[in-house]
Parts: structure tokens; C-alpha cells; sequence
DNA sequence: GTCTATAAGGCGATAGAC
DNA sequence: GTCTATCGCCTTATAGAC
């Protein structure tokens, strides 16, 4: 049992009212409600809204990339990719999104500074795959026809567009048809050694 | 020089704001102002902002169906591939995105005849391409090693994605990265007679 | 069909007491 | 830090004159 500070409790709410309704599906209003305080307290501490969602997408790609750091790069490819798709699959049933796809509907009118974290959101997902993408065709028997780099982008974006789906359609369908190119695109594992 | 209706004005107008600020990123007057008219005149032809919505993601949907029926299915797949990707080239540079993924984010609030429309053209999008695949596998000396839906679903994924990020990096090069991967898969036309 | 006028409430944001 | 109170504006939507 653990408490967290007003603070943390606006964020980590913050975090899931942009992943259910987006930048201008909420208002802080619902947000107060949510931790149990009135609306000019949250001002206190995000003095405007776009001060909250910099926030959010800050602790929600440092979240990220802090998963990307914890998967062990001397692991099999294959298993280094089950490993990033596990949490995909497992978002994929709730009714909440990524938060860099939410955002990515308001980009027209989200300062700077929040686009700048959306992007290397994006970024640090690609190279993660990119590198993940060299390091595979080293062991496999039939080289790539695309570039790692090119190779990620397109995975990686159809990862992404595979979890809305899951909210529109309400099937995992596309996610999983994603995540099975990039599963396949892993070299074969060696047999473990057993006596 | 043609003269629109008011009502088919709306819709013009109401598209193009959906596909620039999305569903909550613009309201009644917006429209109201571009169009010429009272906020009341708006309600008179759609009672609720609901209705509005679900006609233009109608027209949206139908004028997409219409171009996919317009690609001669004749065509050396390439051609095909190449005549599907150009508009979606040209709208990369605009400030508008596809409107079905401006809805994707806030498909908790939208009703249920909005959310079958936005199903409907995807599908459309998935299974043109995947004819396209089928019968391009045909004339393929390497076979694809995925099924034609499956990998309809992940380049459609990968393109609906494209053009989301090139709002937000302004650069078209992940939108190119799926289209190459596209273009790719397609078999080599053979020479063209000549003489 | 289009307007004026207005309802009824939501919005982000601020001032100032405690 | 958190509250009450409020500002000024925007929102969707309706009633009724023309």
C-alpha cells in the first residue's frame, strides 16, 4: 500500500483519461473528480492544460523507454520481441490507447515541447526494432529485401495502427497480424542444450 | 464555377475540419463561420453534432470506395499500387489526415453508426489490397510468405500510420518506407512492346 | 431555410482566504 | 497546498420571428 503524492496521482490519472478520450476528450474537471481534489489545485500544479499533457507524455515515454533498457539485447531476437509485444497484446483489450496515437490527432494545436516528446517517443521505438532487426539478420539464413531502419518504421507503424484497431473493432486481429511479421522475422532459435 | 447547397457546403467544410482539429477540435461556429451561416442553421440540417460526424465519415467512406472502384483491377499490379499510393502522397503535405484516424481517438464517444462506417473503410482499404496481393502473388516468381489479409492489414496499418506521422515530423519518410514496402511486394512488369 | 435570442451548462484559468 | 468563489468565454442545442 503505497501513497503517492497529489502530484503523482494527477499524472498517473492524467495518463489514462488522455489514453480513453484524448487532449480535448477531458477536462480537468473529470480529472479532479478522479483524485479527489477541486480543479484549482491542479493548476497549482499544472498551471495550464498543456503543461499536464508535456507532463504525461514525458513520464509516458520515459515509461517506455525504461521497458525498451529492461529487455536484455543478449537475449535471442526472438525472445527480445516476445518480450516487446507482451505489453502491446496485454493494452490491447483495455479501452485505453497509447498516448502518443491520442495525441497524435491534436498535433495541430499541442506546443512544441509536446510534439518534440512524441516524436522521440516514435524514434526510440524504431531504433530499438532497427537494432533489434541488425542484430537478427546476423543469424538468419535469408537476409532482409529493406533496410532494418525502413523495416522498423513500417513495423512499428503498423503496431501502432493495430492497437487502435483493437479499440475500433474490438479484435486483436490486426495487432496480432503485425506481431506475427515481426515474430517471423526473427531468425529460427537454436535448440536448447539439455544433457 | 458551381454553386453548392448550404447543407452540401457544411459537409465540405465539417470534412475538412474533422480532418484537420478532429472531432472535439472544432465546434458549431467554426463551421458556422467558414460556411457563411448562423450556428442555428447548422442544427437545422444536422439536429446534433452526432449527425454531423456520421454524414461526413458517410461521404469520407463513399468517396474512398468510389476511388478504389475507379483502379482498373486490369492493370499490372504495380500500376495499380501506384495509382492507390499517389493520393495518399498528396495529402501527406496537407495539414489534414485521414479522417477515419482523426475519429480513432475518440471512438469511446462516438456512436455506434459512426464506429460501423469508420469499420467499414478500413475493410474496404484492407480487402482491396488484399485482391491486389492475390492476384499479384499469381505473377510473382517468389511467393509471399504471408497470407494476402494478413499482410493487407499490416502495409494498410503501416500507411494509415505514414500519414499520421507526417503531420507530426513533417517528412513523409515513413509514409514512403510503407509505400516502398508496398511497391515491393508487387511483381516486375514485364517490358512493354514496342515495335 | 435562415435568422435573433437565449438557454443551460462546460471550459480553462485566476484571486484571495485559510 | 487546498479551498471557495468567480470571471469570461465557449459549447451544443432550442424557441420562435421572419
Amino acid at each position: 500500500m503505497k501513497t503517492r503524492s497529489v502530484r503523482e496521482q494527477l499524472v498517473e490519472h492524467a495518463l489514462v483519461l488522455i489514453r480513453r478520450r484524448g487532449f480535448n476528450g477531458f477536462s480537468y474537471r473529470d480529472l479532479a473528480e478522479l483524485v479527489g481534489v477541486k480543479t484549482s489545485s491542479i493548476h497549482y500544479y499544472f498551471p495550464s492544460k498543456d503543461d499536464l499533457v508535456l507532463e504525461a507524455v514525458r513520464e509516458y515515454s520515459a515509461r517506455m523507454q525504461a521497458r525498451l533498457h529492461a529487455i536484455d539485447s543478449n537475449l535471442p531476437p526472438a525472445e527480445q520481441a516476445r518480450q516487446y509485444l507482451a505489453p502491446l497484446r496485454a493494452n490491447a483489450g483495455t479501452d485505453q490507447a497509447c498516448l502518443v496515437s491520442m495525441l497524435s490527432a491534436d498535433v495541430l494545436v499541442l506546443p512544441d515541447a509536446v510534439r518534440a516528446v512524441m516524436q522521440d517517443y516514435i524514434r526510440g521505438n524504431e531504433q530499438w526494432l532497427a537494432r533489434l532487426f541488425e542484430r537478427a539478420a546476423a543469424q538468419r539464413e535469408t537476409p532482409y529485401q529493406v533496410a532494418p531502419q525502413q523495416l522498423a518504421q513500417v513495423v512499428y507503424g503498423a503496431l501502432q495502427s493495430g492497437q487502435i484497431s483493437a479499440r475500433l473493432f474490438g479484435t486483436t486481429e490486426r495487432l496480432d497480424a503485425a506481431a506475427s511479421l515481426l515474430a517471423n522475422a526473427m531468425p529460427v532459435e537454436p535448440e536448447l542444450a539439455h544433457a
